[in-house]
DNA sequence: GGCCAGGTCCAAT
DNA sequence: ATTGGACATGGC
């Protein structure tokens, strides 16, 4: 199969699929394997560009967002020195444009968990649940439709918890419909109409807000964000998130969410790199 | 081996 | 309107 060769200006794949936005992808010493809804396709980064088999131009700039101009959004937030650090950490960092169903099931998941868990727990489901779907000699799965998913049973066998009741409930008010209305609404009233899904407040919800609808207003406090924000923002006083998430808003306006993710990104690199550096230099067993 | 994790919900102030 | 505890399990 010949690629196609999708032009992505300051796009950094690696670091935006690693962001944890999304879950349903794997990396090799080829590049990635990355399944969005039904379709499985493969992807690499060349310069400037994407390397794509698997996916056409218009899913792949839609996907990626490749059509946000990041340049300005980078250059409205450079007026805001704190945010400085987080914006050199994360060139090329973008949203992906994810199916709202598995991203809403993805980010129940996510509730008091970890990334390398909330992972296991989707592949788990689209293993289970979803419907095989190949490219080449790869062989996934798609996530669940509302209405595959199992009985809140099913669900605590494939060990997620007390977010078992949650998804199971959630599927079944989106097996109505209550998705389809989202994409249509202002934020706010998408906003509370995410949050009926029983799972689904705050936070998850402008997760989803800001990874399947592209509402860059979102602003979801989790605890990385909570702590970066109280430490650079608010002198290290403990505030309530919705404290937070006014002063984001008031602050980066409709660009919050991309604030957000860069915060989230740099936050944990940073935490990352503390916790190596503190790491004894030799252990015990030598 | 604890502590904490991309929180939510509900009951008791 | 705010606050604290329960909720399951696993990474590190």
């Amino acid at each position: 199969m010949t690629p196609l060769v999708v032009p992505a200006p300051r796009f950094d794949l690696r670091l935006t699929l690693e962001s944890g936005q999304f879950f349903r992808w794997s990396a090799d010493d080829d590049g990635f394997t990355v399944i969005r809804g039904l379709r499985l396709f493969r992807v690499r980064p060349r310069r400037d560009a994407l390397e794509v088999v698997g996916a056409d131009r218009w899913f792949v700039r839609e996907f990626f967002s490749l059509d946000h101009d990041l340049a300005a959004t980078e250059r409205a937030l450079r007026r805001d020195r704190r945010l400085w650090p987080a914006l050199d950490a994360c060139p090329g960092l973008r949203f992906l444009r994810q199916d709202p169903w598995e991203c809403t099931a993805a980010f129940i998941c996510s509730i008091a968990s970890n990334i390398p868990r909330i992972a296991g727990n989707v592949s788990d489901l689209a293993r289970g649940y979803g419907r095989p779907v190949r490219l080449g000699d790869a062989s996934w799965h798609s996530f669940p439709r509302p209405a595959d998913i199992p009985s809140e049973g099913e669900l605590r066998r494939l060990r997620l918890g007390f977010r078992a009741r949650y998804l199971a409930q959630a599927a079944r008010l989106a097996a109505g419909g209550v998705l389809e209305e989202i994409a249509a609404l202002p934020y706010e009233e998408a906003r509370e109409t995410l949050m009926v899904l029983p799972g689904v407040a705050e936070k998850v919800a402008d997760c989803v807000l800001l990874f399947a609808y592209g509402r860059l207003q979102a602003f979801p406090v989790d605890t990385w964000i909570r702590r970066v924000m109280i430490e650079r923002y608010f002198e290290g006083r403990r505030v309530p998130d919705r404290a937070i998430r006014a002063f984001a808003q008031e602050r980066w306006g409709d660009l919050a969410g991309y604030a957000q993710q860069i915060l989230y990104v740099w936050s944990r690199a940073t935490a990352r790199k503390g916790r190596r550096a503190s790491l004894p230099a030799r252990s015990l067993s030598e």
